[in-house]
DNA sequence: CTGTTAGCGCATTCAC
DNA sequence: GTGAATGCGCTAACAG
């Protein structure tokens, strides 16, 4: 393993300064064609790479991240996303950061405006979007590519916009795999039902709608046979043998079925709240399928500063998370350290 | 957020000298009780924390990393997880790190022995092991002690020793997590046979021998009816629904069953190695049960690096990692950035 | 026992 | 357009 060059030996064998060679290495301009020429042929000679923990310190810069998401109700999908973000903030401790975290009405897109149009006026350097409503976020974000503030989508991701990157998972996979559970853990002559429990508001339709895209598409290839249901309130049906639920309001319906004293109805959930975790530990939710939300957080805050301090383009401009199914048996052990 | 106190501004207020305050910091002695308890009370009244980064920059140090585990065959579980060991020092390399692979034969403990006697030669700084045979490990784990060597285990953690950490899966459980899944995909009526194929020379029974337990006690606790066989070979069987693979071997047995043309026999298997995969993907496995090896690497180096750098203790002596249920549909997004 | 000092590698003035 | 000089917060060696 050879030993990382320095600036300074690279400006040595460059027969320049110092000054030179940071100059081609941030791209600063003012450099004669013909430095930068050699300067770089020896960075790339040696393969430099910038010292992160010298370079942080000597850029003792200030960081403002704005975080706007729905409402994050305790022990709820967008609380668990937080914790990512505040672990990160912390993991990077040493360089001053401050939150400003701005929730709004996921029921409500006129909350949802008015806390969005305040955002260009924060100042903030980076900002983390957990989108719901169209419009209002379309306009967000041109807001934030005409001022340069660099933001990152987590949760859902718009089309049309220009984010450094976005944390999501392949909702019509999870679909399919909630699909395929239940398809295989419910006795073939019974039948599934799909319910799909409003947020109040008629709002993250948009996961809902790609999972039970995948969800529908799995029966139709894999197993035509089955019979699948839609319905908001008939899964208390006698033939039906599972119920699968598309967002994260899995408890409602396992508490209910649960009080029927149905235990021959399967019901398999998405996302890992502590509803859902009380669900699962009580049996009354079979399975949660998870897109590790503490991660989707982490992951923004470490990308943005990557950004922001050094520049660093994003690897995956779109990063799909892993799909986690959760038992009562594995469940334990995914509250662990990031 | 207040903004980090420096070790200047804490000398001032307490006033004595940064030097002194790098002493009581350091735990490096030479200081006055008077003033170390008056240091130490401002420390802790401002929650002083150290900037990583500079000290890092200061201390510009060399570490050299001794990773002893089986021989990772390409695309096996030990093979991954050294992946995960080469991405954090990648991670960390502003800090010259050299790493220096010793692997055994996992089937011969005299093998084992004549690396691990070499150990305490190297002059490691720290040394990651992946433990196999009993004999071997405490003495080896003797040696490092009487040296002041950190290690950690991975995979497997042994009794009696003192690592700095340990990481590894709650094996009973992840044979608990098996059983439920044959339980509930293989239809009632059909048997099912737990395999547990050699590895050549008998060894890493550690685990498999943890599993069983909690595959069978997940059958005698939740479903007794179920008729369950163990075999090394007769997993053929025409009532055989459902085959349980105990380690990482288990696209040989997916193989068999997919050669003799039974598409009934549910198989399900332990780690994603690169042939497990390929079933997956042929679907002669149904699932997979992981325990993260790329992260269990990760965190070994990480770990150890913190305590090197900052004697900082672990946080928890002993992690558990996630038991992951990889199926078909939600196998392509494990592949991520760890 | 304690204060002072010289770097660590890099970013950024400020002269030339 | 370029080099020299200063400082970031911290460590460790060196005086006293």
């Amino acid at each position: 393993m050879a030993k990382q060059a320095t600036i300074t030996e690279i400006a040595r064998k460059a027969g320049v300064s110092i000054g030179t060679v940071d100059r081609v290495l941030h791209h600063r301009g003012g450099v004669s064609s013909e430095s930068r020429r050699r300067v770089q042929a020896i960075l790339d000679e040696v393969g430099y790479k910038i010292h992160l923990h010298t370079s942080a310190v000597a850029l003792r810069k200030q960081f403002r991240l704005v975080v706007t998401i729905p409402e994050p109700g305790p022990g709820t999908y967008w609380d668990k996303l937080l914790d990512g973000v505040r672990k990160a903030v912390e993991e990077y401790s040493d360089i001053p950061i401050t939150l400003l975290l701005l929730p709004y009405d996921q029921g409500d897109p006129a909350s949802c405006r008015e806390v969005f149009v305040g955002i260009p006026e924060t100042e903030a350097d980076a900002v983390i979007i957990g989108p719901t409503f169209d419009a209002e976020t379309h306009a967000l974000c041109a807001a934030l590519d005409a001022a340069g503030t660099p933001y990152v989508f987590v949760d859902t991701a718009f089309p049309d916009t220009r984010p450094l990157s976005s944390f999501t998972a392949d909702q019509p996979a999870g679909g399919a795999l909630v699909a395929k559970l239940l398809h295989h853990i419910v006795p073939p002559g019974k039948s599934i039902v799909e319910v799909h429990p409003s947020l109040g508001g008629g709002a993250k339709a948009q996961n809902a709608v790609q999972r039970r895209r995948g969800f529908l598409r799995y029966f139709a290839d894999c197993a035509p046979e089955r019979k699948v249901l839609e319905s908001e309130r008939d899964y208390l049906g006698a033939d039906v043998g599972g119920v699968c639920v598309l967002n994260s309001r899995g408890s409602r319906i396992a508490d209910a079925i649960l009080r029927e004293g149905r235990t021959d109805i399967k019901v398999v959930a998405f996302d890992l709240t502590d509803e859902n975790l009380r669900c699962l530990r009580e049996g009354s939710i079979f399975a949660l399928v998870c897109q590790r939300p503490e991660r989707q957080g982490f992951l923004s805050v470490t990308t943005l500063l990557e950004y922001l301090l050094y520049h660093h383009a994003t690897l995956q401009q779109h990063v799909l998370m892993p799909l986690d199914i959760v038992l009562k048996e594995n469940l334990d052990y995914y509250f662990q350290k990031l």
